[in-house]
RNA sequence: GGGGAAGUCGCAUAGUGGCAAUUGCAACAGACUGUAAAUCUGUCCUCUUCGGAGUUCAGUGGUUCGAGUCCACUCUUCCCCA
């Protein structure tokens, strides 16, 4: 059972974009990654060999929420841990129900204590702590756990971010002390990752990324992005952010996001990322590829006989069509969602690996600036 | 040959005197950022300066201030009896 440890291979010369290596007791991680979301113990569409396999994803989420709350504990304990009861046998991550705390709004309550809230499930009453979900993390037993945060929403004024970002600071010492308190269960480290809040306010930012950085952690994360604030005010936070993060730390950006939103993260120092987007969007028939973005259900693609995407490493990509796609998507055939799922992930894996061979050669400012146009044009 | 039922915007439906007309499907677009999402939204007769305007409910004629709705005939489809 080792720390995680974390060697930074190269830096870019031009940003503070950088290539790494994470390793942990699963495997090594090599950095930038992208993580895809696997919120109920499953990369929604995707089977555990087709993420090892065919899209080569290093490192997969889970969520404390959902798992807590189905199956739970009683058998993921039993199961002896999600790495077991997935089949899973490289790095995993779980949220710590943090953002839940902020997207099913409606159906909780907080207060200094924790969040109490309601299951979406049955409509049963839970309380969430700082030191509950550290227990519930070390049951669910994946190599980096999240701190226990308030994800504010991105209009929130100041004085409401600030108290939020409070709460954050007074759990996370919470978190850490339960922590510290307990054990891994399986026989594998467990690092426990604390969350920078703190909204749009670069002022609450710098504050913030101090209180994380003192608390010496193994990595850290960047939440409350992505959530309604402009996209220039995001990359605005992250470099105010990570000028303050220790930088020999991996920088984890909490649900981010589009193609472009990674790479320009990347240029300002961002190691990890995991956002639904790709797997999500490739549900509703959205496909990311090197030439844009393209809805799969347009007409447009009924008698396009072209491979899905010829550069791709994915089996699917090479051996199906565009307009078998579209027929499968029109059609609700399940194999539609699964090809449009893993096609999106392995580009955005693909993605990274091209991001940390240019950040290697040193061409990364100039490869992205090239790259980003192209992303978004539309076929 | 006789008797009965029915024809509504691609398909299927609602509507029985104030209606450009209900709903579902299909179609055409759009959205989706630490997943209550194989989901959601918009458009879906024509034109529009988005205020409206013009043509519609098998066809023709009629009753009425007003007809998808009532009446007559015609056409078409389905069912039953010969």
């Amino acid at each position: 059972m080792n720390n995680l440890t974390f060697d930074i291979l190269a830096h870019d010369p031009k940003s503070s974009a950088r290539v790494g290596v994470l390793h942990t007791d699963h495997g090594d991680i090599p950095t930038p990654i992208f993580m895809p979301v696997g919120t109920a113990g499953s990369v929604k569409a995707v089977h555990q060999h087709e993420l090892r396999d065919e899209i080569d994803a290093k490192i997969i989420l889970g969520n404390t929420y959902h798992l807590y709350l189905r199956p739970g504990m009683e058998i993921l304990r039993a199961a002896g841990g999600l790495h077991r009861f997935n089949g899973w046998e490289r790095p995993l991550l779980t949220d710590s129900g943090g953002f839940q705390v902020f997207s099913l709004a409606e159906n909780r309550k907080i207060t200094d204590e924790g969040c109490t809230f309601r299951s979406h499930i049955d409509g049963s009453k839970h309380l969430f702590t700082p030191e509950n979900v550290m227990d519930i993390q070390r049951v669910i037993g994946a190599d980096i756990i999240m701190a226990f945060d308030e994800c504010a929403p991105g209009e929130s004024d100041h004085r409401y971010a600030k108290r939020a970002m409070e709460l954050t600071h007074r759990w996370l010492d919470r978190c850490i002390s339960r922590f510290e308190q307990t054990e891994p269960l399986y026989g594998h480290h467990q690092a426990l990752f604390p969350i920078v809040q703190g909204c749009k306010y670069a002022d609450l930012r710098r504050i913030s990324a101090e209180y994380i950085a003192s608390k010496n952690p193994e990595g850290c994360a960047i939440g409350g992005l992505a959530v309604g604030e402009p996209t220039e005010t995001m990359y605005d936070m992250i470099e105010v952010v990570n000028a303050i993060l220790p930088a020999d730390r991996p920088r984890y950006l909490m649900g981010v996001g589009t193609p472009a939103n990674l790479l320009e993260s990347i240029e300002r120092g961002v190691d990890m990322f995991d956002c639904v987007m790709p797997t999500r969007n490739g549900r509703n028939g959205l496909l990311f590829t090197s030439h844009g973005t393209i809805n799969i259900k347009n007409k447009k693609w009924e008698s396009c006989f072209d491979p899905i995407d010829p550069e791709s490493n994915a089996l699917c990509d090479r051996a199906y069509t565009l307009a078998y796609l579209h027929h499968l998507i029109r059609a609700e055939e399940i194999l539609g969602l699964q090809i449009c799922s893993i096609h999106n992930l392995a580009f955005y894996l693909r993605l990274m690996d091209e991001a940390r061979k240019h950040i290697a050669d040193g061409t990364f400012t100039d490869w992205k600036s090239r790259i980003i146009p192209e992303l978004s044009i539309r076929l």
